[in-house]
RNA sequence: CGGGGUGUAGCUCAGCCUGGUAGAGCACUGCCUUCGGGAGGCAGGGGCCGGAGGUUCGAAUCCUCUCACCCCGACCA
């Protein structure tokens, strides 16, 4: 491609509404211009990334045998109140309706349309396994769209379903796609985490996240030091405590803290540390609990993990949190003053605050805390669960290493649905016994335009971004040196760039006769990973600057046979 | 959806408090000089100041209402 044909618009100076490198680098360099909230347009720079990584998508997929198809992006509403989905999906489904007054939704994710295809067309496990899958646009109405392509309303998805006669099959296909999943992420160039996740409310039993590991990722994903055991923060138990309880240190005293909302607050204003504090959350309490409101408590360190709260038999499902009034009502007290001592409602503590002494926790009397404090002396030992999030250094729960923390970008997902939409969309099909059988279902999902945003997160420098080779828009710059005043220089370019291009080279010839400064910043800016400058210098002593753009250095390469000396680099 | 904020040229922003001819830098067009890390000069094009009402002789500026976008919280590829 010759700069001069291509349509390339950067800008030195960052937008004032992008927040993370991605962002920003996807809009100074060109690849996305927004039409609106969470909707972008892929200008040709960036389509060109964002076909190369859906290229190695299908690639892999079809090397799986999987078979590629295309369903509508507008699908009739009657699917979606078949399968319940009108009404659970929430606000996330973007609705409309015709002229005659039909309703439609824009699909978020095909498994109605699949399964409804599904039972029309399979008959007889002789059938089956087979996957479909498809690369499509997809829209879902987030609240809150935001960091561009990243978690964008409108955006590029695959997504694959496959159906089992049973759930051994379902499980070989589910392990299968795990492996073309880690091929996938591998090829594209992208260090990535494949962990155990909540299979939430799409439902069915085992599921894998894939994430790229970012330190901007919005996951935060947990894994041992000393195992393979990798699981979003969600779902990652946390181990029981090993030691015992030690024996009461203390008498239990009330003390004035009219200051003190926060356990921060607590541990600047007075001799408490947050690890032997305790913070008390009030949420609503499952239907025909005794109360309507149930407190869980977790060490002042610690931070509440609502996925498994509210898989507790006394939670409401969804969480909610007591409002203020609700709170002030049931306790007497303000959030900030609220603890276990004469608690009225019912407390659920986590395991590692069963094994606290002498700890701190407020009194249900605003303004008052009690020090102090000692389970089965002052109160009784309430009912225990796994509350928290674990934390840097716990104890894997497998036994084996220590947890560590790290932030992911949630790439790909994959489910064991089970019979969920089989089972209400009526897909059934004959088996080896004759009788009807609800398939078995799995599904896969890849954010393909997500994965362009977090590659640049994983691969970008102050300059610009640092594509992997298999994702960059150009694989080969040539940086000609005041070409207009240079027959030879010229010369030695063109002649480059078409046996660059003979060899099947994606090259880029910057032909524009700019300085070279704004050649070289947006060479760098838009992450093309080889440079080849061309100037008289280089010309008169035989020999080409090169310069890989994860370098800090330039390398030279004999004029004579250049082309081969960079196919070789590329082959590397 | 709650809480906060911003809307002035393609982009980044000033001007608004204290009403009186709409600005800068970058980008864009032409000419000249310059030419190995975002050059300089001259000349230009481009804005119903988000929109609608109101106050006023006069509104980008003050008031009301709207719309859009961004940020902080719960969801997801």
């Amino acid at each position: 491609m010759r700069a001069s044909k291509f349509h390339l618009v950067t800008t030195r100076e960052t937008p004032a509404d992008a927040e993370i490198a991605s962002h920003q680098l996807m809009l100074r360099s060109g690849m996305i211009r927004k039409l609106t909230a969470g909707i972008y347009t892929w200008t040709p720079l960036g389509w060109r990334v964002l076909r190369k990584v859906e290229n190695i998508v299908r690639e892999e997929m079809d090397r799986a045998g999987y078979l590629q198809m295309l369903m509508p992006a507008v699908q009739p509403a009657e699917l979606w109140r078949e399968t319940g989905r009108w009404e659970d999906f929430g606000g996330q489904l973007l609705k409309l309706t015709d002229r005659a007054g039909r309703d439609y939704v824009f699909g978020p994710t095909h498994e109605e349309v699949i399964t409804d295809l599904a039972r029309n067309e399979l008959r007889s496990y002789k059938q089956l396994p087979i996957t479909f899958y498809q690369i499509q646009t997809k829209f879902r109405d987030e609240i809150r769209p935001r960091f561009g392509v990243m978690r964008a309303r409108e955006f590029l998805m695959k997504d694959a379903y496959s159906f089992h006669i049973d759930a051994a099959s379902l499980e070989t296909t589910y392990w299968e796609m795990y492996e073309v999943y880690a091929r996938i992420f591998t090829r594209a160039g992208l260090s990535f985490r494949a962990v155990r996740a909540d299979s939430g409310a799409i439902g069915g039993n085992a599921s894998h996240e894939f994430h790229v590991l970012a330190d901007s990722g919005e996951d935060l994903i947990a894994f041992s030091t000393g195992s393979d055991f990798a699981a979003n923060i969600e779902l990652a138990e946390a181990a029981r405590p090993a030691v015992e309880r030690p024996a009461p240190g203390a008498e239990m005293r009330l003390v004035d803290t009219p200051d003190a909302r926060t356990i921060e607050d607590l541990t600047v204003q007075f001799d408490v540390q947050p690890q032997n504090s305790v913070k008390t959350l009030i949420v609503q309490a499952a239907e025909g609990q005794q109360s309507t409101l149930v407190a869980l408590l977790v060490r002042g360190d610690h931070n509440l993990n609502e996925f498994k709260a509210v898989r507790l038999d006394a939670v409401a499902a969804p969480l909610r949190f007591a409002s203020e009034e609700e709170i002030k009502d049931a306790m007497g007290a303000s959030a900030g003053s609220l603890g276990p001592v004469d608690s009225p409602i019912p407390c659920i503590i986590d395991y590692s605050v069963a094994v606290m002494a002498d700890f701190t926790a407020g009194a249900n009397i605003d303004g008052k805390h009690y020090f102090g404090i000692n389970w089965d002396r002052d109160l009784p030992l309430p009912s225990q669960a796994d509350l928290r999030n674990v934390v840097n250094g716990d104890p894997s729960p497998d036994g084996e290493g220590e947890i560590q923390l790290a932030r992911g970008i949630e790439v790909g997902h994959i489910f064991q649905l089970g019979t969920k939409y089989s089972t209400s969309l009526n897909a059934v099909v004959l088996g080896e016994d004759g009788r009807s059988h609800a398939m078995q279902m799995g599904c896969y999902g890849i954010g393909v335009s997500r994965i362009v945003a977090a590659a640049i997160e994983q691969n970008h420098d102050e300059r610009g971004i640092c594509w992997p080779l298999p994702l960059a828009p150009f694989q080969v710059a040539i940086l000609p040196m005041n070409a207009k005043k240079s027959y030879r220089v010229r010369e030695v370019a063109e002649a480059l760039y078409e046996e660059l291009l003979a060899a099947g080279v994606e090259v880029f010839l910057d032909d524009r006769d700019l300085r070279p400064g704004v050649m070289f910043n947006d060479m760098e800016l838009i992450g093309i990973p080889h440079r080849v400058v061309i100037g008289e210098r280089g010309i008169d002593s035989g020999q080409l600057e090169y310069r890989l753009r994860t370098a800090t250095k330039n390398e030279e390469i004999p004029l004579e046979g250049a082309a081969h000396e960079l196919l070789r680099r590329l082959a590397e």
